[in-house]
DNA sequence: CTGAAAGCGCTAACAT
DNA sequence: ATGTTAGCGCTTTCAG
């Protein structure tokens, strides 16, 4: 219960607080003696500023926030891999809040963020017209979106080019022979579930192929929605399945398998995400791969030049994801599953 | 940018910031009229309490830490989701941590979770011996280690019986007439690595079979050290792999795909945790199940009651891991692989 | 180069 | 029932 205090420190170093704190913040002069009787008296009291009172006078804290909508999406997680790096380098901690597609707990977490004024937050929000970042502005908080995009607000966006991959996912499996695509669509309500569908219908038509809203249906970017998704496109005897996230992706695989439907045997499958971020089960899935890390790490290299108060106009960064063709959607030559060597990397 | 404090409150309403404060935190009595006229000014102004100056001042926040030492296992993502639900019911957030199995940004965490003040934290310790949480406990921090232990501190601890359910798997094993059972072993330096190759090692003595050092390799918990592991092991021709966590399984499966090695057929193959959380590709592989959701919660109620003043001695909270047997392990009545349907629930 | 003093925004005694 | 005051621990002018 000891709560050793800048004061306590000062007086064992026979100084005022105010050196102790010049020690331990500036690279204002401190005489080489001073600093050395402060730095022992830390090490000896075991002192921790205390951050709460730091950042009341400062008005600052040296801790990014990270707002996701699904922590159990590896997505996610490998992206807050890419993050905590880039901010550990700069000296931030990164923590993490999990919002669950639900607006009211990431109102929640927006406040959390606001209060503890932290430095900097990356958000994916869980809707692009819902969500609301002005608790955050403005106060001050530079925020970052990832994945999805929020529709009208000023800040800096990391994205993938998620129209082009869902188009050219969708040709690849033109290419294949499909002709009955069905699409399981994530929440239409994000812009990353929006440019995925109109991706989807872009390369239809570049296709020449008739848009028939009965071979689309919402999984909401989760397992069970997936699942469910499926189920109902099957009834419409689809060739080909392409699924827009990797979660929803493991429900339309446990739909397949609970019907004994085989890919691509019966069916050419494609899935957005890669299942595991390091090598996945089912690593035979074609699906569009998104530079998971690398988003994380170019989206926290933007906050903490906005935290650091660099001034530019905001500023989009795009990174491509790439179509992974695999067995899954092999159709042309058609031959049995068997278990792909791992990717090298 | 404009900060909104609680004076401008209190000058808007026309009454002290004393009783603004009052009207927010405390069920003190304040007279309906005042109450109302506190309250709407707070909407006009669109205040929030600045949570640093009120934590400066009473010391408590409603903040926990979760600080976890792999943001990529399902079996931690699962854990959080019921320490959150626990957490906001009693109005409490939940910011998680991940010190990625290293014992330098652990401590880095336990830092931000000592300066931050946060109101308690859930840890799963990098290391049994050389976790540190002083830092914590001194402040009056209380913590509550999940999944892993800490050898020597007097801390609630959340478990399963890793030791029973480790013992009953290979059980499970000789069971199906398995005699080399190789054990891919999780960091042995965590009281749950240690305890499942306790169990292992019981097991087989029970079984009365000779204990191999040769039939027993290192993962760490991680994925390549799984596939790495396995492959070493593959060379002692064992009859059986028992894998110590989900994710090495992930790495056992990909090396035995990769020798194009089948399970059951070649060898019989039990893992500890699912692979995801609500139903994983692969779903036929026997594993050890362990109750994730409710350790999060179990773990969260403990802690929130210390949070909130109550005092007992540190408590063991201790769930049952069950073994679920699925085709992987089945050599007595061997079949062919097929997809198994959904398990309930 | 160092110390004294003020004050960040809030709440809890203490007055009234 | 409400207001006044002090001070949580820290940093940052301002003096010296």
């Amino acid at each position: 219960m000891t709560t050793v205090t800048i004061r306590d420190v000062a007086r064992l170093a026979g100084v005022s607080p105010a050196t102790v704190s010049r020690v331990l913040n500036t690279s204002e002069s401190v005489s080489t003696e001073l600093k050395e009787r402060v730095l022992s008296a830390v090490a000896a009291t075991g002192y921790r500023p205390n951050s709460q009172a730091r950042g009341l006078r400062t008005r600052a804290t040296t801790v990014l926030g990270v707002i996701i909508s699904d922590i159990t999406n590896p997505f996610f997680t490998s992206m807050v891999r890419g993050a905590e790096d880039a901010a550990s380098q700069m000296g931030y901690s990164v923590v993490l809040a999990n919002a669950d597609e639900d607006l009211d707990k990431e109102r929640r977490y927006l406040e959390v963020a606001a209060a503890e004024q932290m430095a900097g937050v990356l958000l994916s929000p869980a809707s692009a017209t819902k969500t609301r970042i002005d608790l955050l502005t403005t106060r001050g908080i530079p925020v970052v979106t990832i994945d999805r995009q929020l529709k009208g607000a000023q800040v800096d966006r990391v994205v993938v080019n998620n129209h082009r991959a869902a188009k050219e996912a969708t040709l690849h499996l033109v290419e294949q022979g499909c002709r009955r695509i069905g699409f399981v669509a994530g929440r239409s309500d994000t812009t990353t579930g929006a440019r995925r569908l109109a991706g989807y219908r872009a390369g239809l038509r570049e296709a020449g192929l008739p848009f028939d809203p009965d071979l689309v249906a919402d999984g909401g970017f989760r397992i069970d929605g997936g699942r469910a998704a499926t189920e109902r496109l099957l009834a419409r005897a689809p060739d080909a399945l392409f699924v827009a996230n990797n979660l929803m992706t493991i429900g339309a695989v446990s739909a397949l398998d609970a019907k004994g439907i085989a890919f691509p045997g019966d069916l050419a499958l494609v899935g957005f995400d890669d299942v595991m971020p390091a090598l996945g089960l089912r690593s035979e899935i074609t699906a569009v791969s998104q530079p998971t890390y690398e988003i994380g790490r170019g989206a926290a290299d933007l906050l903490l030049r906005r935290v650091r108060g660099e001034d530019f106009p905001p500023r989009d960064l795009t990174l491509e994801a790439t179509l992974h063709i695999r067995a899954s959607s092999l159709r042309v030559q058609p031959g049995p599953m068997s278990a792909a060597p791992p990717p090298t990397g």
